[in-house]
RNA sequence: GGGCCUAUAGCUCAGUUGGUUUAGAGCGCACGCCUGAUAAGCGUGAGGUCGGUGGUUCAAAUCCACCUAGGCCCA
């Protein structure tokens, strides 16, 4: 049928009679020896002119010969058109009445919801109307009135000081498509965002802004200037946070500093006292003697400090084993002479080897590893220089020597003098006797010693460093602390009391060089980084203090949450070892802090006889009062207000004054279960805690120690962890470091709804990547998302649900198939949020709308929806299809592309809800005969495939441009030869191109031009063109729908 | 130094208890097509010694050990 001409018209120049004028011809080339290509098509057409422009529009001039711009290049050059050009509008000659402009006819996408998404400016718009029409607060408060099962995710507080980072974009965006996701599934799904208001940080900034102000200020004072700097913080970070989209309770936050929850801190504490797990105890802090004031870790400056370097020794009570009889000493180093009155153990480690060598006759111990450097210190007369070195570690000889390169240094004069040697776990148990002090002392195991400095034996002062703090409280040793708040020694150091510890130091080293316990040069000394105070620049000393606990062993708290910690759900798992890890080794927890912004420790002590007052009675009136007045009350009220008529257990005394520390501010955080979940009627325990991974060690842990103290049970059922933000080079995020992103900045380029993809695609159970080129690929996948569903609306403009829509089992084959398709990916995506594997979402959604929906389905409905009779059943069933992909679409997406859904559910025809948050998740039963659908069409897009691969070829050949120019001969063989047989009637629409025939021989396709003329319409080849009377331009298809 | 974790194409991710293809997808990139989804759409193609080394096994991206790089928390 090629070439059909009507002679009364020419509605298009048949494609063998169209030549381009002029022209150098050239035979037809042969690129290749391919014997399909071969069989497909090389038709004895006229010789085409090299480099023949490929298109001539109808009235098109140009010089024959040019080539057009972009098909200049190697690429182009001597190609050979294997077929003769066509037009792609009909070509008029003169004379011939100008065709109708069938586009009019073509029923082609109409939506109001734009391509151009315009994020940063439609955000504010799209927030303003949420909170108008108060959709969150709606969306619960519709739950709770259908009586749903509630679900709490329990925010962590972020803390109210600075703007928001990338950190928290992601944890909150994340806690936010969580809500909405159980939301969306129905439940009362609540969200009430907090602050944690108290601490250091604050404080250390409200003291820098007072500066000398605050010396005369009144501790109510600074508390209040306190609350002004967090009340300002979390209203500015409160707007970033909505910014981003997140729904919640913004206009009743939780903050640790309301008086509400002030009060219930302490009662939470009180409750742990009543149950017996409060004690007061040691602990050494960093003090300043200069204020008189304990220095938090982040108030500690490091500063160059010279202090003494001497060796001492210790005589052992006892004998070595293996050396029988002979005298025997142990031998420490230290740069603290003025710890030594508090020395009350040696600790050694259980893996080293120590060696006994003979200095006068007796046995003194080192590490093996240090002795030459101890040598070169104390008695260098026992080091040869020169020779071969001895078998030393070289970081030991540098350290002897400052530093002196090894091959200088000596070895051993006399190696006879070594006695013997021990690994470090026989010296255990040994004890000797304290060089001036009344008492004998143990030898101890700790892998906190090293190899780095010093002889491999620690001085050990319990009360004045926190390993030896920690090791101390294994062994049992007391927390000796013989220095007072100015640095002076009490009566517990012996002759020293009364002296000031660092001009003590010079006393104490030449006492020891008189008695004989110092080894080494009296005079040396050793510069070094040293701790100094932040604020008078003076060193600092660690000092034990008295300050209350909560016990990990009372009443088998740490046994009995270790086993609670396998009754939570930890995701990823792994969270459970290392939180268990922590728990199982942690010591009792410190809730005292020598501070002034946070709730005060409520307990009292006797001024008659100083013994303390914990009273859960009396707490719990100091949180009535806090309930009312706040923490300034602690200070401003007289004690009796609180204390009532609390006698001392002791002495029976009335009269106490308060305690001046303040609770540990993970107390505050870690009672947020009781003074939020509890206290809102929210229910015990949550479902769930979600923040970075490093709270295993923070909120997590705080929670679950004071939950477990008070309510003997995980304030949690689940706790979700997150990574940290690195950036392109994979490098941790940082202010400091300088490679961050502001939340802010991302907003204003490309709308908070990119980050919210961004948490969304990351896999954030790892640490999390940002980087402009992420962002620009998220852009990328946004806009793919975008469109399909623009292009779904955009056909669905007269469709009217409940009245157009086709039943499921009477839809096109190829319609079922794609709502197969659809509800597979809403199942998916379903299982995905329930496993809070939203990437896996993320990637599902961009598989279903790049390759199911935008590359193959919508182009092989595109046809049908736009040229088929515009209220035919057809068309219809396309569009029923369209509207529940547009449908399910922005329901499952709605939790995390909160915008644009939102944007987008208005221009659904007739939505069904109001907004799409009140729609819930779609229902979307598999078809019946679904699985059939998927294994007859991938069988046959296999085959599409290997039409496309003949099509570009024939593309790249200049032979065809659009696939509607060819004829497709599809060769198959067997099963797929019966299945394309069955499918003979929808395979152009499938291809895409204008006429297939099928023919025997293994799977190969070839191309052709395909025959017939092209419909101004539809722009499919056809041979019917011209046949209707009412319609002579158009092919059969195309008359009928316009009939 | 200790606890926990991560390491697959330029990017984001898949890869079931080790065995089916020559390790996949999308994006990006290259080259084309279309111009009735148009700051859109379609096609084809090039990209990976699965961080490295050694081991277990008939067989390892997948198990084990060590190393390297990176992250969080401690010290």
């Amino acid at each position: 049928m090629e070439g059909v001409e009507h002679p009364h018209r020419v509605a298009a120049v048949p494609r063998r009679l169209h030549q381009p004028a002029g022209g150098v011809e050239l035979p037809v080339a042969r690129e290749d020896g391919d014997p399909r290509r071969a069989g497909g098509a090389p038709r004895p057409g006229p010789p085409r002119p090299a480099l023949s422009p490929r298109r001539h529009r109808g009235q098109e001039t140009r010089l024959p010969g040019l080539p057009r711009a972009r098909n200049r290049g190697p690429a182009g050059r001597g190609l050979v058109d294997r077929f003769p050009r066509r037009c792609y509008k009909p070509c008029l000659s003169a004379g011939v009445r100008e065709p109708v402009d069938y586009k009019d006819t073509v029923n082609l996408p109409k939506t109001d919801f734009p391509m151009k998404a315009n994020l940063p400016q439609r955000e504010p718009e799209i927030l303003k109307d949420w909170e108008e029409r108060q959709i969150f607060a709606r969306l619960v408060e519709q739950a709770r009135a259908r009586g749903a099962k509630p679900f709490v995710l329990h925010d962590g507080p972020p803390y109210a000081n600075g703007d928001i980072h990338m950190g928290h974009a992601l944890n909150k965006i994340l806690k936010d498509v969580i809500v909405k996701i159980h939301a969306m599934q129905g439940e009362v799904s609540d969200y009430v965002p907090g602050w944690d208001c108290h601490g250091l940080p604050i404080e250390k900034k409200v003291d820098q802004e007072l500066g000398a102000r605050k010396r005369e200020m009144t501790r109510a004072q600074i508390i209040l200037e306190c609350r002004r700097y967090a009340a300002k913080w979390a209203a500015r970070q409160r707007e970033g946070f909505k910014r981003l989209g997140i729904f919640g309770r913004w206009d009743e936050p939780y903050m640790t500093m309301a008086k509400g929850y002030e009060a219930d801190i302490i009662r939470v504490l009180a409750d742990a006292a009543e149950a017996g797990f409060l004690y007061r105890g040691k602990k050494p802090v960093y003090w300043c003697v200069t204020d008189r004031t304990a220095l938090a870790e982040a108030e500690v400056e490091y500063e160059d400090h010279t202090s003494p370097s001497i060796h001492v020794a210790f005589d052992l009570a006892g004998e070595l084993p293996r050396l029988p009889g002979r005298k025997a000493r142990l031998v420490i180093w230290t740069t603290t002479p003025w710890t030594l009155p508090a020395n009350l153990a040696v600790a050694a480690h259980p893996d080293l080897s120590y060696v006994a060598y003979d200095l006068g006759g007796v046995a003194h111990v080192v590490a093996k590893d240090l002795l030459v450097p101890f040598l070169a210190a104390c008695a260098p007369g026992e080091l040869a220089v020169g020779g071969a070195p001895v078998p030393h570690s070289p970081p030991a000889h540098e350290a002897a020597t400052g530093g002196a390169p090894v091959g200088l240094v000596a070895h051993l004069a006399d190696p006879a003098r070594i006695l013997g040697y021990f690994e470090g776990k026989e010296l255990e148990g040994l004890s000797y006797q304290h060089p001036f002090m009344p008492r004998r002392c143990p030898v101890i195991l700790g892998a906190h010693v090293t190899l780095e400095a010093g002889t491999g034996l620690v001085h050990t002062a319990p009360g004045h460093g926190q390993e030896d703090y920690e090791v101390g409280l294994k062994y049992g040793l007391a927390i000796l602390n013989p220095v007072d708040g100015a640095g002076v020694f009490t009566a517990e150091a012996g002759k020293y009391a009364g002296r000031k510890i660092f001009e003590a130091n010079a006393a104490i080293v030449a006492d020891l060089h008189a008695s004989g316990h110092l080894l080494s040069d009296p005079r040396a000394t050793l510069r070094h980084s040293y701790p100094h105070c932040w604020r008078c620049h003076q060193p600092v000393v660690f000092r034990a203090t008295d300050q209350w606990f909560l016990s990990l062993e009372h009443a088998g708290l740490r046994g009995r949450t270790l086993e609670e910690i396998d009754r939570v759900r930890w995701i990823p798992r792994w969270g459970r070892d290392r939180i268990y890890n922590m728990i199982e080794n942690r010591p009792d927890w410190c809730l005292s802090r020598q501070r002034t912004w946070g709730v005060p420790v409520p307990v009292f002590y006797c001024e008659g006889c100083g013994e303390p007052l914990v009273d859960p009675t009396v707490m719990r009136r100091v949180a009535d009062v806090f309930g009312e007045a706040g923490i300034e009350a602690w200070y401003e009220r007289p004690a009796s207000d609180f204390t009532g008529d609390a006698a001392c257990a002791k002495c029976g005394g009335t009269a106490f004054r308060r305690e001046q520390d303040i609770l540990d501010v993970w107390w505050d955080s870690g009672s947020s279960w009781a003074a939020v979940a509890e206290r809102r009627g929210m229910g015990f325990p949550v479902d769930l805690y979600l923040e970075g991974s490093d709270q295993h060690r923070g909120w997590f842990h705080s929670s679950l120690l004071a939950a477990m103290a008070t309510r003997g049970r995980a304030p949690y059922r689940a706790v979700l962890t997150h990574g940290f933000l690195l950036d392109a080079r994979g490098k941790a995020m940082s202010k400091s470091a300088g490679n961050g992103i502001e939340p802010e900045a991302v907003i204003k380029r490309y709308g908070a709804e990119i980050l919210r993809l961004w948490v969304a695609a990351s896999d954030y159970r790892d640490d999390v990547t940002l980087s402009e080129q992420i962002l620009t690929g998220l852009a990328e996948g946004y806009r793919k998302i975008r469109n399909t569903v623009r292009w779904a609306l955009g056909n669905l403009a007269d469709f009217e649900p409940g009245k157009d829509d086709v039943p499921v089992a009477e839809l096109e084959p190829i319609d079922r198939w794609a709502l197969a398709r659809l509800a597979a990916w809403v199942a998916k995506v379903k299982q995905a949020y329930a496993d809070y594997e939203f990437h896996v979402a993320y990637h599902a959604t961009i598989q279903l709308c790049a390759v199911e929906l935008s590359a193959l389905y919508f182009d092989i409905v595109k046809d049908r929806l736009y040229t088929s009779r515009r209220d035919g059943r057809p068309r219809r069933s396309a569009q029923t299809v369209l509207h529940a992909v547009a449908g399910d679409l922005l329901r499952m997406l709605a939790p995390v592309l909160s915008f644009t859904a939102s944007e987008a559910w208005d221009d659904l025809p007739n939505p069904p809800a109001e907004s799409v948050f009140f729609a819930g998740f779609p229902e979307r039963p598999r078809p019946a005969d679904a699985g059939a659908l998927e294994e007859r069409y991938a069988r046959l897009f296999a085959v599409r495939e290997v039409v496309q691969k003949a099509l570009e070829g024939a593309r790249q050949r200049k032979e065809i441009g659009s696939g509607l120019e060819a004829m497709v001969t599809v060769r198959a063989e067997g099963e797929t030869r019966a299945l394309l047989e069955s499918a003979r009637a929808e395979l152009p629409a499938l291809l895409i191109v204008s006429k297939v025939a099928l023919a025997d021989g293994p799977l190969a396709a070839e191309v052709a031009p395909a025959p017939g003329v092209k419909c101004p319409r539809c722009w499919v080849f056809a041979e019917d063109v011209g046949r209707s009377a009412a319609h002579p331009q158009l092919c059969g298809k195309c008359a009928a729908a316009l009939a």
